[in-house]
DNA sequence: AACTCGGGGCA
DNA sequence: TGCCCAGAGTT
């Protein structure tokens, strides 16, 4: 992939993936925090099916403190890693409660001290929550972003160098989310589907594989 | 860097 | 059945 084939890239991804471009689904920071901590290693979808009753009924931090861990496990048993997850998330309810006053800190490195909130977390916070573009590189990203010719990367963290002086500061966010949704949609490890893929003319991956 | 945690989705 | 998954913590 050349300079110039970016802004083709981007033009695909947002007409492909005119959701990625991450209106908050939860109506405040608190809610996505929560929501994303409890998405690690499982899908949004099931995620989607726990949050809205759960948070009906324990609208923000103050309203978890009230919950024991064990029916807070019981409420999100569906979800993998619950019990863990329970207990992070009741732990991080109790500092944003008494160091934070009972909100979410606009701050990466509030947010990574947080127990259950990694590297990736933080950065879906920052960006989604507070407006703060941010590439955080999973398999995906990493994946699409070799494959694309986008960078040559031994590893994630030389990706998101890569990424972020290649893009626009101002498409982090999105590209970060639309290279997600196309890594899990079309572009996958084992047997990518190029062939109904639009981005074949800007990519590495696909014109090698051609010859 | 490797290992563990664990339910659901998918072939 | 067996393999994979928008991760984090511990060693």
């Amino acid at each position: 992939m050349r300079k110039h084939d970016i802004p083709v890239l981007l033009h695909h991804l947002e007409d492909m993936y005119p959701d990625a471009n991450c209106e908050l689904v939860y109506r405040n920071p608190f809610e996505l925090l929560v929501a994303v901590i409890l998405s690690a290693q499982c899908t949004d979808k099931l995620v989607n099916e726990v949050t809205p009753d759960l948070f009906a009924k324990y609208p923000g931090p103050r309203d978890f403190l009230h919950l024991s861990q064990e029916k807070l496990e019981n409420e999100i048993r569906r979800i993998g890693l619950f019990r863990s997850k329970a207990k992070h998330i009741l732990e991080t309810c109790r500092i944003l409660v008494e160091k934070y006053g009972g909100e979410v800190p606009k701050d990466y490195d509030a947010l990574v001290a947080l127990p259950g909130v990694g590297r990736k977390t933080a950065n879906v916070v920052m960006s989604v929550a507070f407006g703060v573009p941010a590439i955080a590189v999973d398999t995906h990203v990493d994946r699409l972003s070799h494959r694309l010719g986008l960078t040559k990367a031994k590893n994630v963290l030389e990706t998101e160098k890569d990424l972020m002086n290649k893009l626009p500061k101002e498409k982090w966010t999105f590209a970060h989310h639309a290279l997600i949704l196309h890594g899990r949609r079309v572009c996958l490890a084992r047997s990518p589907k190029c062939h109904i893929c639009p981005l074949q003319e800007v990519c590495t991956y696909f014109k090698k594989n051609e010859k």
